[in-house]
DNA sequence: AAAACTACCAACCGCCCAGCG
DNA sequence: GCGCTGGGCGGTTGGTAGTTT
């Protein structure tokens, strides 16, 4: 590609290249040299690497100066890193680099110089890239982004590391130390669904942000299944799209509340509006000011102690991964983070879910309901009873949505007519939330869902029960995330995007295996159903 | 066969941070 | 504390290749 582009360039601008460089040379410090941007020419490489040569790597900005070369230093460095140096190894990753990323971007996250130094040729951007081609290629596929006995791997060792002391609540580890543990996510989530009988998978039993965050992250993709380090000194890379605190004036245009500003007690009120009993009691700890940042979506740590400002979430380049189930084989629902940061990011989203939410891109919070509404059932048999009948789900589903049923013609043109289930009752509340969540605070409060948070702004600044925060809780449902969710169905439905959305939106609705069974059916024929659905047991297997 | 579309990928840019003098 | 430099990472761009119409 580039090097069809550089060819074609060398044929083209050299004189203007060279001209330029013999011109300007050694007048470096003119500021009528204008430094060359875009692809760079064989003449341009040569040059470089002669300077290096001789020079030896570093100074970068002395390059131009030295070789007249119309580049900035650090467009030399990163020539030079990515293409120049020797010893690179070019060409497709074999499968031993890509297991070893895989296993890699478990342990360390988005870490892609870090990971780098593990593959020998290999630059951090070319793993970054291939990552990303590889969480497209595969959730298309529905794969699990991370081989299975990654993932279990991960998790011994992760509980293994936990033993010794846990993570939780520390975030100032030292990255080495961060590394060693990489896999506390895992080791979060299993303790904490043992210490809360493994009802609620997504609720961190400790206010460690990271862990939530990964949790919810999951072992899907990436980013979305990568065992970030729960911590790291990176959470002050915190950047762009800090969201204020929360306030009305926070809605979007549609109304709607940024995930980014619903306080971490909105788990425990989601779940509870799926009829889902709350979760846990995580005590003082739930309370706890927590600010889930968001930048634990791309693998930057997250805080795991309560801070006070806002956050702003980093994702990969994927930010909006087609998730499936199948990506879930191995691992924990895909955080709930990046659809959040999605929704409040991408535009599109909006448009997407006022054209009929048949956005490929927001799926977290759907399979954060399902892991959950899975796990739920698997640790619940009673529960089966709700999924024998989804649509109306249990006395406690209907009781949260029966307040929200005044609103529900409003979402039927987004509910697929041939879902059997109640996944308009997920719509339904999505829409009341959204056309009053105000009037809607007291009747639901307490009945939102828990575990969903994406990004926290401090709790004990966001959650004061009774008050307009807590409405925010209501509105997580609200997001278009929620609704968005139909591409990871999409693997097993095909083209019924809405449809399997229907369906699993019931499916996360507390329906747990029934549903599930279901849905599998629905999406019988494809072998994805099957590696989808399988996530239940992988996930249900990993929990207990 | 050709156009249109899509997916993939290499490369780059911008922002930020850490270290150093 | 400030500026410089190197470095990391997310996001984007644009070309190529493959597929579909």
């Amino acid at each position: 590609m580039r090097r069809t582009k550089n060819n074609i360039e060398d044929e083209v601008l050299p004189n203007d290249q060279t001209g330029g460089q013999l011109n300007d040379e050694g007048y470096e410090g003119s500021a009528s040299i204008v430094l060359k941007k875009g692809p760079w020419t064989s003449t341009e490489d040569d040059i470089l690497v002669d300077y290096v040569k001789k020079h030896g790597e570093g100074n970068w900005n002395a390059v131009q100066k030295h070789t007249g070369l119309l580049r900035c230093g650090k467009s030399c460095r990163l020539r030079w890193a990515n293409h120049l140096r020797p010893n690179l190894k070019k060409g497709a990753f074999t499968e031993e680099e890509e297991r070893l990323i895989a296993e890699l971007h478990a342990k360390m996250g988005n870490k892609w110089a870090r990971m780098a130094a593990h593959l020998p040729g290999r630059t951090d951007n070319e793993i970054k890239n291939y990552w990303n081609t590889r969480i497209k290629r595969r959730q298309r596929a529905g794969l699990p982004l991370y081989p299975p006995d990654v993932c279990l791997q991960a998790l011994q060792e992760n509980q293994h590391g936990q033993s010794s002391g846990g993570l939780s609540g520390d975030n100032k580890m030292h990255p080495d130390f961060l590394q060693n543990t990489s896999y506390e996510i895992h080791d979060s989530i299993f303790d904490s669904l043992k210490d809360n009988q493994g009802i609620m998978p997504y609720l961190p039993e400790l206010s460690d942000v990271s862990v939530y965050g990964n949790m919810l992250k999951g072992l899907d993709s990436s980013q979305y299944c990568s065992f970030v380090p729960p911590s790291s000194p990176e959470h002050k890379r915190l950047r762009e799209s800090t969201i204020p605190f929360i306030d009305s004036s926070n809605m979007n245009r549609n109304g709607l509340y940024p995930f980014d500003q619903i306080g971490e007690n909105n788990s425990d009120d989601i779940a509870q509006s799926f009829g889902m009993p709350a979760p846990l009691d995580p005590g003082p700890s739930s309370h706890s000011s927590i600010c889930y940042s968001h930048s634990l979506s791309n693998g930057n740590s997250s805080t795991s102690k309560p801070t006070y400002e806002a956050v702003k979430s980093e994702l990969p380049s994927l930010q909006y991964p087609e998730l499936d189930l199948g990506s879930w084989g191995t691992s924990p629902p895909p955080s709930l983070l990046e659809s959040v940061d999605d929704f409040i990011q991408s535009p599109t989203l909006i448009s997407t879910l006022e054209s009929g939410c048949s956005s490929p891109q927001n799926s977290g919070l759907l399979d954060a309901l399902l892991y959950q509404a899975r796990t739920l059932s698997s640790s619940k048999n009673h529960c089966s009873d709700k999924s024998s009948n989804s649509s109306t789900a249990t006395p406690g589903d209907r009781a949260d949505s029966s307040a929200l049923n005044v609103y529900e013609t409003e979402w039927e043109d987004y509910a697929d007519p041939v879902s059997p289930f109640g996944a308009t009752s997920i719509l339904n509340e999505c829409s009341a939330l959204n056309a009053n969540a105000n009037s809607l605070d007291k009747q639901l409060s307490g009945q939102t869902f828990n575990g969903n948070i994406l990004k926290l702004e401090s709790v004990e600044e966001v959650w004061t029960p009774n008050s307009e925060n807590q409405i925010l809780s209501l509105l997580n449902i609200t997001r278009p995330d929620f609704l968005l969710a139909s591409d990871w169905y999409d693997l097993g439905s095909g083209h019924g995007k809405d449809q399997a959305f229907t369906l699993d939106a019931t499916t996360s609705l507390g329906l747990g295996d029934d549903l599930a069974t279901d849905h599998k059916h629905v999406t019988a024929g494809t072998s994805k159903s099957s590696e989808v659905w399988g996530f239940g047991s992988c996930a249900t297997a990993m929990i207990g």
